[in-house]
DNA sequence: TTTCCGAAAGCTGTACACAACTCGAAATGG
DNA sequence: CCATTTCGAGTTGTGTACAGCTTTCGGAAA
């Protein structure tokens, strides 16, 4: 009853390749020798979850803003594949709140106002603290490293602010954190509101100071990497729930203005 | 900037009709009068809501029993319509982790074992105080009847239990609670999670007493219609925690045996 | 000049036929 | 008689054409 066993709660998410998308088993998908106790892995999910991922970065990276009307043709024939497929991809991305496809008009990236979006902020700070409550998982080796490189990365990015390095960074992070949860429908949950914030975040950092932005982010990665290297996955959530927090009354009092 | 104000985040979920399901409005769909500015009100949409909503409580009322096969085909023509329509509903099911598909083989009613549910209902106890915590909603008029009616149903059906109509009580009395949080998040993360978890406690009541748990229900619902008679959101919430977490612990002591 | 009407273009939603895949049963060779 | 293979029925996944809806642009009338 390893890993496997809850897969069927998990099976509502597409499979997780992280940011990177470097691209897993190849040889497996390609001789045909998936392992057919997991429904997740068949030729035809792992299209439909790379897609996911692919379309979700273009949204939430602002390669689509908010607004941009998408074309089901054209996105088809830049994948090689046809509507039917495709609209698959579209209507997850629109269960999660990023997009909305009106007959007649289009399928338009969403974009939130400042004031519902507090509610999902409340909601992500509470749930940052269950992260620390519910199942905190004791970090491997192999989490301890990666938040390291995280934050190697980070203090590179705050000798050097660039705004998409910076949003990059941002959800690399997020995913490192989730590792120390075991509770996968938390995650799940905190992944799918962590995904409709963060563009409109990224939207509005042109109205903050990047550099103080990129400061506060990398303070925020040494101080969870501090904890995660403890093992005191509760104070990295407390810290976490704080920065976010912050980051949301930043917003409110310099970027939620008339933008533009 | 009312109700339809944060549409776009609840964009998510099909339109709630309530477990009763009766029919809206009709006229405004058959006129083709309906509101331009939301989104969600249009003749294909409605239809999508609804056949959401009535498979999920198919499948949540155990008409469709863990492990089903449902025939796409069949359900196309039994609901006058073709099978790409059908798909999407099957899709959001998925998403929800009551279906799973599986090329070649069929669409399956998924069955959770009690060991991954128990993350599931650790999370709903959390929310469940959330509900109490973030944006309580002073009860108006309305849901303070809706409250009572359904203490006095509880009560009726204490004194003849009937498994379905116990489901059908838990169920919307759940949908009554949701209106005390003024969240949109959060109610509807809670009302999935909710969807996941009471087929399978509807499935091992074989094993419980049926008699009592009606009893405790009824209790519940009590306790709950006076608290929201109060106006005290954060004690009807707390009730209902505690209800979440014995109703988990007396599932593990009696139902989870090796059913069957 | 302004306003209103209508046709055309473009989009999503739907229906249907076919491809890809799984599983089981029947046939075949040992 | 048993093991192996092959074929077929049945299912989901995909491609494609068309229907329904919305917007826009052009032209005619006031």
């Amino acid at each position: 009853m390893g890993r496997t066993a809850n897969c069927l709660i998990a099976a509502a998410r597409p499979r997780n390749l992280g940011p990177g998308g470097h691209g897993g088993t190849p040889e497996a998908e390609r001789h045909g020798i998936s392992n057919p106790k997991d429904p997740q892995t068949s030729p035809a999910r792992e299209r439909y979850a790379l897609l996911c991922d692919t379309l979700r970065d273009r949204i939430c990276l602002l390669d689509y803003p908010p607004g941009t009307r998408l074309s089901e043709e054209a996105l088809a024939s830049e994948f090689g594949i046809s509507r039917t497929p495709l609209r698959r991809v579209l209507g997850w991305l629109e269960s999660q709140g990023l997009l909305v496809s009106v007959q007649g008009v289009g399928t338009i990236v969403t974009d939130v106002e400042l004031e519902e979006l507090a509610q999902v902020y409340q909601l992500r700070m509470e749930l940052a603290d269950l992260i620390g409550k519910l199942s905190p998982l004791p970090p491997d080796a192999e989490t301890v490293a990666l938040m390291r490189s995280l934050r190697q990365r980070g203090q590179k990015l705050a000798a050097e602010p660039d705004t998409r390095s910076f949003a990059r960074l941002n959800i690399e992070f997020f995913h490192a954190l989730m590792r120390c949860s075991g509770n996968a429908p938390l995650r799940e949950i905190s992944e799918r509101l962590y995904y409709q914030t963060t563009r409109i975040w990224l939207k509005s950092i042109s109205h903050l100071d990047l550099a103080e932005e990129v400061a506060i982010f990398a303070d925020e990665i040494n101080d969870v990497c501090t904890a995660v290297e403890l093992g005191d996955i509760m104070a990295a959530a407390s810290i976490r729930r704080a920065h976010i927090s912050m980051s949301f009354w930043r917003l409110g009092q310099n970027g939620g203005g008339p933008a533009e």
